[in-house]
DNA sequence: TTTCATAGCTACTGTCAATAGCCATAGGGG
DNA sequence: CCCCTATGGCTATTGACAGTAGCTATGAAA
């Protein structure tokens, strides 16, 4: 090979994920991420066809990652216990990394969504445990219900959407017990 | 008044919102929305700061349609009643305004959120049934639970999050009779 | 009739994504 | 050992966009 490269597509992938967390998708500009990894900003459409390219990459990236997350949580083998540890890791991950986790669950157009793959594998550790609470005939209906209340309960922590007062913390402890309950009768 | 207004700020608000549903945020231009009202661009800013203000109007104007839609939704007196007719209500209205719903519940910088008066009237139907189900004193962490729940799922199926298969339709209503056992108990 | 506040306009700037097309480099065949 | 070519990176440019400067014209008030 010719000219030896100066950067990577994973590099590239990482200083995209970083300015992402610093300043948000709009900060997100081809010229940053050139800087960040030592090159022009032309260089990089030799590495990711446009900006929607690079911005699903990041977001498969951040799917692997929050998937070994969820997964690694969910080992106790008793289901109630590895449901708590499932929710508060994906609570955990949303904080930890709140411009991701956001990216991860927008609304995004057809041919920038995840691969299926990994949207598969970050369901699976929820999906087994589901399956032990509620039965394998209601497992995905049970598994939608709670990552339907675990997602709007983060992003709405998030987006800031919780104005009333309360404790949060105490909320999210509620709503995971709750739900447990809802889903295993 | 000099030289007659050929617009407003609630024309701009509503072309805004036609261009939102249309095209997305990213189709929202000030020269669209100008062209929509029948002005230049520049003109615009004699009306609204700038597009974050304009966005912020908006939003403003979904959440008051939102409030009336889920406040004329819970009319019946039974509370199970009222919490299945403002959970269908609220998947009606999201369903039915995509770009818009979205907005409402997007991540946004803390000057650009919705009046927090919008966000009281718009949480009061669900606070009133939601405080019948499971007393006054955990009226509030039922309600995050439940609109946690509804905002996970529609921002989820308007998303296309849900890719295992299975009955979306099924799925809510499943969701809608769990958390209300859940809240109420 | 004159004044002046203001809506709208054209022209412009700066930022960004993306493309065109050149240049430099290194690995493989002679 | 040397050219040949594939390719990574570059500068220059285009076109879309948000937002500003500053002019013009209009109509209500004095």
């Amino acid at each position: 090979m010719p000219t030896p490269a100066r950067t990577s597509v994973a590099e590239i992938v990482a200083a995209g994920r970083s300015i992402l967390e610093a300043d948000g998708l709009d900060g997100l500009t081809m010229s940053r991420v050139a800087h960040a990894v030592g090159v022009r900003a032309p260089s990089l459409y030799k590495r990711v066809r446009d900006r929607g390219d690079l911005i699903r990459r990041m977001a498969n990236d951040i799917a692997r990652e929050l998937a070994g997350t969820l997964d690694a949580a969910a080992t106790s083998g008793e289901p109630r216990t590895d449901l708590r540890a499932i929710a508060d890791a994906f609570r955990g991950f949303a904080l930890a990394h709140p411009e991701g986790y956001t990216l991860l669950f927008a609304r995004l157009p057809e041919d920038a969504r995840l691969d299926l793959e990994l949207n598969v594998r970050a369901s699976e550790a929820l999906l087994r445990t589901a399956a032990e609470l509620a039965g394998q005939e209601h497992a995905l209906e049970a598994a939608r219900t709670f990552v339907a209340w675990a997602n709007g309960f983060v992003s709405m922590e998030l987006a800031g959407a919780f104005r009333m007062g309360g404790d949060i913390d105490r909320a999210f402890i509620y709503g995971v017990d709750r739900l447990t309950r809802a889903i295993e009768s």
